[in-house]
DNA sequence: CAGTGTGAATTCATTCACAGCG
DNA sequence: CGCTGTGAATGAATTCACACTG
């Protein structure tokens, strides 16, 4: 398979959260001097199944040795190229609220290659604190600041009734890439991906399993 | 279809996050004062297909009028109880830096029947603390406050590495649900539901799908 | 021979298309 | 008539099972 670049719609939109935790097992095991696995081995650790990780391998390439199992520190290479993580992402938070400063000092996201670059808040409140050595700007600079530097993607943790207006600046701006923590759907744009993460929807899907039944009316 | 109660297993997992999004967008629809409203104009506001929507709804009951629609408050009503979160549901935070504390502040929990009633870390700097009314208590009391208040739902927002050791104590505490936001996938156990949140897969997503393409080697 | 890579089989989810009802 | 509710058709994702290789 794959003899030569890969057309990232043949993958399965269901691969490529995956491919991010298998990332993240095999830097584990890396730190931890393993230095190769076989797709049982990393099943297991997943609980996933292990013909599942290996087809989801497949849609990029031939990576392990048949009878051997995969080289840690390859796989770890091929798959960071695969999913866009060895390249350098300027990023940029939009509302510097809890939730946004939470995700400035995620360290997570500095580590797989996204460089904040900035942070940008309406509130004269917040304006000019630093959160882990980056300053918070105010809002209405935010054109200005795209001009001069280019951002590729935006977190979005404003208020859901802004949400939309600040997606358009940004987006005008040139960010390519959104994801979105307001809890309000944004209209799609051509050309610009945008990923909606919706908190308070994880809390009512668990208390959908745990309320034992639904006895109508 | 739904002569007496659901069994949950048969709905679709993909259902369950989608009705709360509709939810959200029928709590919006009430608050404008619109009275009632067609799966197709729910399909418009959601971007979805309206078969779909009917046929997440039908998973449950019968709860349009044909040739009508739905009746806004009615269907809030009904899906609210789908989703059990009609009940109130006791909510603890473990963590409270900037996620937890984010998480804490947060009034979409509040507003849909999860009720916070505590807030726990084992760090010092933080016990003590007041987040809009809860006080931060320190993480050796956790066992003991399970004891005397039942706790249904825990959010891990500690750090992935000891994500596994405190859903083990909230586990032995009777919590049966946990949404963990630690990127560290926790065991499974039975009878408890466990639901995985990952802040860093999702930029992630979003840099797969800008990285125009993906050549092999 | 152990473990990959992958067609084929299966399961799960979405969408279509229309009968049936208010 | 218009819109729901739903079987049937399609499409996507997962899992199986095994040929193949180092």
């Amino acid at each position: 398979m794959a003899p030569g670049p890969i057309d990232k719609s043949q993958v399965p939109q269901a691969t490529v959260p995956r491919l991010a935790r298998y990332l993240r097992v095999l830097h584990r095991l890396e730190s931890e001097g393993v230095p190769k696995v076989s797709s049982k081995e990393l099943a297991e650790r997943l609980d996933a199944n292990a013909a599942q990780i290996r087809k989801d391998f497949s849609y990029f390439g031939e990576f392990g040795v048949r009878g051997v199992g995969y080289e840690v520190e390859y796989l770890i290479d091929q798959l960071s190229r695969c999913l866009g993580v060895s390249e350098k992402w300027k990023v940029i938070i939009l509302g510097a609220g809890k939730l946004g400063s939470a995700l400035a000092r995620y360290r997570g996201f500095q580590e797989e290659g996204f460089d904040l670059v900035g942070v940008f808040d309406s509130s004269q409140r917040v304006v000019g604190l630093d959160i882990d050595g980056v300053t918070v700007r105010p809002e209405r600079e935010l054109a200005e600041f795209l001009k001069d530097n280019p951002v590729d993607i935006a977190i979005l943790t404003v208020p859901g009734e802004v949400a939309q207006l600040v997606a358009d600046k940004v987006i005008a701006g040139g960010v390519k890439g959104i994801v979105n923590f307001a809890p309000a759907r944004l209209a799609s744009v051509d050309g610009v991906f945008i990923r909606q993460v919706d908190l308070s929807t994880e809390l009512m899907v668990v208390s959908f399993y745990l309320s034992k039944e639904c006895s109508p009316r």
